[in-house]
DNA sequence: CTACATTGTTAGATTATTCTAACAAAATTG
DNA sequence: CAATTTTGTTAGAATAATCTAACAATGTAG
């Protein structure tokens, strides 16, 4: 059994592992905030369980089991997410420190009874998927804010990032998932774009903020 | 902050103390599982945290700080135990294990919310009293189902022992918190004592079973 | 293609938690 | 009280997770 470090790291290798799962050192060191010889060391460790291959100076490669892993437990963390939010009166901002710690509990009853007192969620309080007890992540391909033009109509579905000073700067904005938001206009300059949505005629949002925001195209 | 051995260590010592706070080596040992010397390194650990005093072939001694950090941690226990059984329709004899896990979450506004859900509780789901946030404890002195007599009506408050092949024994009975029992008999030879309560008009209890029921008298 | 920067590895050490073996102190018991 | 049992300690070792310092391989930019 993955102990909780270990854990920590399937999850960060398989958010950093691109489309043939591998993964840097230096990247995992940094996401991990550990030093290289920390990760060095570690790397083995989860290459003895069968879930990534090490070849020295390569980058490490998530095996299938690894994935498989990484996903339940990424599973874990996003039905706590969202139980805190819908079953326990918790702000989308709050729930992240919390699940950190929670999806490390091995008792698959508490998470399948937090499913069934939700209805079987599909996806998290930031939109993300949750992965279904096989590890299976369906993948929904939303566009960026920022590529969208003026005339639009778009519904935010999801962030890319969910920080706590993010959220809590959308929430200042009373922008949350669901919001349907008409694209007024888009600066040629910094890429600013003006949205109106309900209770707010004209909101700027910077480039930095529309990259993080992926919508649903509505008309 | 206390590392999740230490704090079931510190539970385990405040299970433990008698009323001058006195733990001796070999019962921690025993409780904990772990070897004489394993405890004897880790109440050294303890001692450099104020939270116990060691003095070589001394029992050790709970300081207050001690006893509040292990009150603090058993309140986080019994409110999940409690949560689990009456917001998220756990049977009593589900929930020990998980606590076990959750009571080392470090996340105040968790247990607090938890708390506020349930209208604060003061007992966990075995009747025993749930610390408050300051670490105290309200101690309720029920009777032994075994220091009773015949004629006497009762009503089950605690267990003294919740182990799940004890709690599943009572399930099977249907007995519960609660439940009003009328003492019909009791046998001088083995101590089994003879009740009625609803829908069972006659249950013959082992003593090794009525020794672990507590009860309030009703008359 | 060399020089420099970046990335990755090894070696060696530290802290936490645990163990077994050997020994020492304290308690019990005849 | 002396012998034995129980309880507690020390020493020494193991594993997990981490670090820094030193060095080696790889990649990049003239
Ligand atoms: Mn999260
Ligand atoms: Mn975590
Ligand atoms: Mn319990
Ligand atoms: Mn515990």
């Amino acid at each position: 059994m993955a102990s909780q470090t270990e854990e920590n790291y399937l999850k960060s290798l398989f958010n950093l592992a691109n489309d043939k799962n591998e993964v840097n050192i230096s990247e995992l060191a940094a996401q991990m905030q550990v030093s290289m010889p920390t990760v060095n060391s570690m790397v083995k460790t989860l290459q003895k369980n069968d879930w990534l291959i090490y070849e020295k100076y390569k980058p490490v490669i998530l095996t299938p089991q690894g994935k498989k892993e990484a996903a339940l437990i990424i599973r874990k963390h996003r039905l706590t997410e969202m139980f805190l939010v819908n079953k326990m009166g918790f702000g989308w901002e709050e729930v992240h420190e919390i699940a950190e710690q929670v999806e490390h509990i091995h008792a698959p009853k508490f998470f399948e009874r937090m499913d069934e007192m939700m209805g079987f969620p599909t996806i998290d309080p930031h939109g993300s998927p949750i992965p279904d007890k096989q590890g299976r992540i369906q993948e929904i391909n939303y566009l960026s804010l920022s590529d969208c033009k003026a005339g639009q109509t778009v519904i935010l579905a999801a962030l890319t990032n969910s920080s706590t000073e993010f959220l809590e700067f959308l929430n200042g904005r009373n922008l949350s998932l669901g919001t349907e938001l008409k694209i007024r206009s888009k600066e040629a300059y910094d890429q600013s774009i003006v949205v109106t949505y309900p209770d707010h005629s004209s909101e700027t949002l910077s480039e930095k903020v529309c990259e993080k925001l992926l919508v649903k195209v509505v008309e």
